[in-house]
DNA sequence: TTTCTTGCAAATCGTTTGCATCGTG
DNA sequence: CACGATGCAAACGATTTGCAAGAAA
């Protein structure tokens, strides 16, 4: 669990944006102007947007776009496991293009969702009978929860 | 974090309804035959409903209800505290009725979400600078997913 | 040239709201 | 009796779909 790179900077958008279409390309999937622009807005974004603010800027750039097309090619990358899903019900889907490895913070104050980098998770079944016996476990996602930074400094 | 109960096998539904109602008392929610119905349905489900199913569960037994008063409902409760939402992105809301501290386990394959009793979680910051500096956690929930034991069986 | 993608528009799903009425505390 | 709760119906936002035309590979 958890890679060895350095976090709290990104790498460029230019690498991230390289690296997404990479991605892309090994999954077979066909590179259209949308989903060029789509895979460079993604790659610029260090949030959860929604499909419908990815739809608006896509849109910025090319103004015909469809938002169908926009909401068809987020379903697409995540089936592609080029992004994945935000798993925070309630509202529209949060998308996260963030490729590495990591979980989430989710400040109960502002509904800021941020990305954590944990190096070690380790847990203990509490009655190992339970309803998992015989379950195959492949990962394990933390969500932190409680008042960001930015928050608190507010009292 | 954990308590110290047995799990694995559930309270009695008529155990878990009075223990939602007193919840529900203890906020001083008005009990009408509605909230009731609701509150019993709850108490009996061992799984995450849509507020639909609770609906039609309902309604079986007040045919009259009206589907804003269920849906109206379960959001008072979880404003109350007294039921949580799951935080699965996706589809209809699910409820959890369940008030014991536990964490989820979701099925890649069939989808369905299964209650998890850890006894202790640990993680530890990769890099400490990251951006959660400053911030206050106050809770921690754990999201494993694999296949589960049923999915197994069937190859 | 085959198959994947797109744009458009309509449809659908889940959920919320305004409002007059009702009933619990 | 006051205020929260209900039922109804309409409104709403987010997302999905069918289909004919277009363009990657």
């Amino acid at each position: 669990m958890a890679a060895a790179s350095v976090h709290g900077d990104h790498p460029k958008p230019a690498v991230r944006i390289a690296r997404l279409k990479a991605l892309a390309a090994r999954h077979g999937l066909r590179m259209t102007p949308q989903r060029a622009v789509l895979l460079a807005v993604l790659g610029r974004m260090s949030h959860h947007p929604t499909a419908d603010e990815l739809y608006r800027l896509v849109r910025k750039v090319l103004p015909s776009v469809s938002p169908a097309t926009v909401y068809r090619n987020v379903q697409t990358l995540v089936r592609a496991r080029v992004i994945t899903t935000l798993e925070r019900a309630g509202g529209a889907l949060r998308y996260d293009p963030n490729p590495d490895e990591h979980h989430h913070f989710i400040c109960s104050r502002c509904g800021r969702v941020l990305d954590v980098y944990l190096s070690s998770v380790a847990y203990r079944f509490d009655a190992p009978g339970s309803g998992l016996r015989g379950a195959q476990i492949e990962s394990c996602e933390v969500q932190l929860r409680g008042v960001c930074p930015r928050c608190r400094g507010r009292g």
